[in-house]
RNA sequence: GGCCCGGUGGUCAAGAGGCCUAAGACACCGCCCUUUCACGGCGGUAACACGAGUUCGAAUCUCGUCCGGGUCACCA
């Protein structure tokens, strides 16, 4: 043995297999001309983050529209910032969203897939028998180095105003002895294994980002760490050894990655692994007072997943936003294809944009608005108790007490040609809809002010003689226009507008009263949809309140 | 500070040297339609960060300045 093959004995001697057979227990996949292979990596260190269900709506389609597999993996190789139910929280929320998992992690306990373990945490032989190999190649080294020493080296250097970092003739260990590592850790001392980098900061090396485009960097000089003293590996590490392991094509993630991407390359040419395309994919951002930020989960609530959960956001509808935001040309596709599954929108990655974009929710109450008015009423009925279910029990309990009533009131202005857009979360539908709900009915009998109390009495008296729930919508108004001339109205609005002075007010201000008094608020749908509806004795008795309240 | 990336209306953005007198969407405003509010239709306000170059010609190419973002861990 020779004192590299000495070494990797001396810092992992219970490894005993080798990466060939790694390598041949995880062939190349069978894939179709052109199929990507995605996947997300997310680390369960807190809620499913808006960022993280972006990259992984990039990746899932890009791997959709190629045929190709998306997978998830879970990054855990850090177990101080893991928490309790991290992993099914992640993936429940991406279930949630509708994107499918191919393989890996499809829900908090269970995987699938020819390439596992997906877990960081259970590939820990994996990773070791490659940092064998290379320590054998004499490509990476032990460093004995404590966390003050290391910090020594960092004031040192910041005083010579020099690169920071552990490198070049301040990587104390780079050319450690057998001898001397042996002694080491005889005594008992941790140690990492750190990479020999063979990179010179002069040089250069470019790659084609596939959202970016063409970037250069400066070779990767940094001795960076491998794997940590207790034996897991650094994320950089992990990623190049799953990556090419599970057979990755593009790797798609946030774009703070962007400057280890020379570690990554490096390390992709050292292990003699072809590197993947990357992608980096610019962060939804914020404003705060005025300057922008990358958005959130600790200062922005809607940076958490959850939160359009709670505010009843559809699904399809937080998609699709984050489509226009990914895609610039998704919003014409939908426009053009409007009952279209996103999944066959043909995506394209030079076409995100390279610059992060503002999380807008007003932008989002659009587009969920367009897609709710959409909906069957049969289908809002479904959506909407499934939402109240979870968040609203009050309102469950109100909605699903008589499910035919309820869905008859979804109906008014909805299932026909031109739906009305109205509500574009669910949260909004409990006060929205208020007024078709005794328990949650509190009428408000405040007229317009161009409207006298008498008038609107007298004109509600005398409708309530005449009123017929059987009517349709021209009859319904008709009556109404004839009243008016019996208490100085017009009965058509154009006569109001001509001779304004002839006349208290037109039909259409007396539908307004009618309006507050059956459903004491001035802006609703159809209000002879919602009489019918609400039915006779109903409007009567609300009728009456209103004249005796007035 | 070093290294990267970016900068077109309030927001998202189209734009690949002449088609730009700079698209479209959201928001906002006005008008029309109209039983209210919406919807829909029509119209409007509003932008190439700045300065030098290159060129017959620059939003587009180059350089500089400024501004914004990211990153410089035994975190991912």
């Amino acid at each position: 043995m020779n004192s590299n093959e000495l070494m990797a004995e001396l810092l992992l001697p219970n490894i005993t297999k080798t990466t060939d057979y790694y390598e041949n227990l995880y062939p190349a996949r069978n894939l179709p001309e052109g199929a990507r292979v995605t996947r997300i990596a997310p680390s369960p260190t807190g809620y499913l983050h808006l960022g993280t269900l972006f990259a992984a709506l990039v990746n899932r389609i890009t791997a959709t529209s190629t045929n190709g597999i998306f997978y998830t993996r879970i990054e855990d190789t850090d177990k101080k910032r893991e928490i309790e139910g991290g992993i099914e929280d992640i993936i429940d929320g991406l279930n949630r969203f509708g994107i499918t998992i191919d393989e890996g992690f499809v829900s908090g306990t269970e995987q699938k897939g020819e390439y596992g373990p997906y877990q960081q945490s259970q590939r820990a032989e994996i990773y070791q028998t490659y940092v064998k190999e290379l320590i054998r190649q004499g490509l990476a080294y032990p460093c004995f180095c404590t966390a003050e020493e290391l910090e020594a080296v960092r004031t040192e250097q910041e005083a010579q105003k020099v690169r920071t970092g552990y490198h070049g003739k301040w990587a104390k260990h780079r050319d450690i002895s057998y001898e001397e590592a042996k002694a080491l850790i005889d005594e008992g001392k941790p140690f990492v294994v750190r990479l020999k980098s063979n990179g010179n900061e002069e040089n250069k090396i470019i790659f084609e980002d596939t959202i970016k485009g063409k970037i250069e960097m400066p070779e990767n000089d940094e001795d960076f760490v491998l794997l940590k003293s207790d034996g897991i590996p650094t994320y950089h590490f992990a990623h190049a050894v799953d990556d090419h392991l599970m057979h990755t094509t593009h790797v798609l993630r946030g774009d703070e990655w962007i400057s280890s991407v020379p570690k990554h390359i490096q390390l992709f040419k050292i292990l003699g692994f072809k590197p993947p395309k990357y992608g980096h994919i610019s962060p939804i951002m914020k404003l705060d007072n005025g300057a922008k930020r990358k958005i959130s989960k600790r200062k922005d609530p809607e940076a958490a997943v959850h939160f359009f959960a709670e505010q009843g956001y559809d699904s399809e509808c937080v998609i699709d936003y984050l489509m226009t935001v990914a895609a610039s040309d998704f919003e014409d596709w939908r426009r053009a294809n409007p009952d279209t599954s996103y999944k066959a929108f043909k995506f394209n990655l030079k076409k995100m944009s390279v610059s992060g974009a503002l999380f807008d929710e007003v932008k989002l109450t659009d587009v969920s608005k367009n897609r709710v008015s959409k909906l069957s009423s049969g289908e809002v009925y479904d959506k909407i108790t499934a939402w109240a279910k979870e968040f609203d029990g009050e309102f469950y309990e109100i909605l699903t007490k008589n499910p035919e009533y309820t869905k008859s009131v979804f109906a008014i202005d909805r299932d026909v040609p031109k739906p009305r857009k109205d509500i574009a979360k669910w949260s909004e539908a409990k006060e929205y809809f208020s007024y078709m709900f005794g328990e949650l009915y509190t009428p408000n009998f405040t007229l317009p002010e161009n409207i006298n109390t008498e008038d609107a009495k007298d004109f509600l008296n005398a409708y309530k003689d005449v009123y017929d729930d059987k009517d349709d919508r021209q009859q319904w108004f008709d009556r109404i226009k004839a009243i008016a001339p019996t208490i100085g109205f017009a009965s058509e609005t154009k006569q109001y507008k001509a001779e304004p002075e002839s006349y208290k007010g037109h039909a259409g201000d007396l539908s307004t009263v009618l309006r507050i008094g059956v459903t004491g608020r001035r802006n609703t749908p159809d209000l002879c949809s919602i009489m019918q509806v609400l039915g006779r004795d109903e409007c009567i008795k609300r009728i009456d309140t209103a004249i005796n309240s007035l």
